[in-house]
DNA sequence: ATGTTTCCCTGCTTGC
DNA sequence: TGCAAGCAGGGAAACA
């Protein structure tokens, strides 16, 4: 279930070994993942140099002179760079073939969904597609910080829960990880969005990006080199305070951690710490 | 416009 | 042991 940081990680784990490097042929194992694969990256794609590897929100795109593929890993997406030769797994969808240094570095950027709630689109040179329109800023700049988040909060009635992971307001902080900011702020997920103060959004706002910070420097030492079977980083299950936690002691206080669905999202919270 | 619910899909877990 | 049901999750789309 990649969120922001693993999205991050396979960004930086995927640059050295696609970048400067081109796309000899596409395979398609089927026509869509979450939508319909198209016809650009079969019939544009080919040929092109990968020019750059970038991130925006939970994307990537990896950027040619025609355009950019625009993927999304979902929430059981992968990418693994890999020798052409390589055994297919199940669901391996996706193969771009890569031109490398000669006949013996030939090598495939291979994408698994196996739930294929992914997606592999295309973003023409000079468009913006229209998945990237109208997204909040990223967390880690600087656009964003705690009186951002309570200016856009004034008037809001929907739990700030759900505020937080609404992609328009701050995009790639996902359930794992606003259900550790909002822990670690001590700030419950049902208050509503508009009633918390400008002090506890500080907080959070500081609190988002210590987390997210955290768990990509992680990602960045587990990942040493990005070829090799597993390339999905995990997620540091004992570090979690809160999430997959409900029922279990509070780490501060030691009451039950209490367990609910918001926003049709399993939501864990201190009833105690966090108000 | 904002808030809420539904839906996509498969693998894992739980219950019978 | 096997099977069915339930759950998880990002986020677009539909709906109120």
């Amino acid at each position: 279930m990649p969120e922001l940081p693993e999205v991050e990680t396979t960004r930086a784990g995927l640059a050295p070994h696609v970048e400067g490097r081109r796309v000899r042929a596409v395979t398609l194992r089927r026509p869509d993942l979450r939508w319909p694969i198209p016809p650009e990256i079969s019939a544009t794609l080919p040929g092109q140099r990968i020019d750059a590897v970038r991130r925006r929100a939970k994307y990537l795109l990896l950027d040619t002179a025609a355009g950019s593929a625009l993927l999304h890993l979902g929430m059981s997406g992968s990418l693994r760079v890999l020798p052409a030769d390589t055994p297919l797994r199940d669901h391996d969808h996706v193969d771009l073939v890569l031109d490398g240094g000669g006949p013996d570095s030939k090598r495939v950027l291979r994408f698994n969904d196996p739930r294929r709630f992914g997606c592999l689109l295309w973003q023409p040179t000079g468009e913006t597609h229209a998945l990237l329109r109208g997204l909040g800023p990223e967390p880690l700049s600087d656009d964003f910080d705690g009186d951002y988040l309570f200016a856009r909060s004034r008037g809001r009635s929907a739990p700030v829960k759900a505020f937080l992971m609404d992609q328009r307001i701050v995009v790639g902080v996902g359930n794992i990880y606003v259900a550790e900011a909002l822990f670690a702020a001590g700030v419950s997920p049902l208050r509503a969005a508009g009633k918390v103060s400008r002090e506890r959004y500080a907080a959070l706002a500081a609190e988002i990006r210590r987390i997210l910070g955290h768990a990509i420097a992680r990602g960045g030492t587990t990942l040493r080199d990005f070829i090799s079977p597993d390339g999905a980083p995990g997620y540091f299950e004992q570090e979690l305070s809160a999430y997959g936690r409900g029922g279990e002691p509070c780490p501060r206080c030691g009451r039950p951690l209490k367990q609910a669905a918001i926003a049709q999202r399993a939501t864990v919270w201190c009833g105690g710490c966090q108000r």
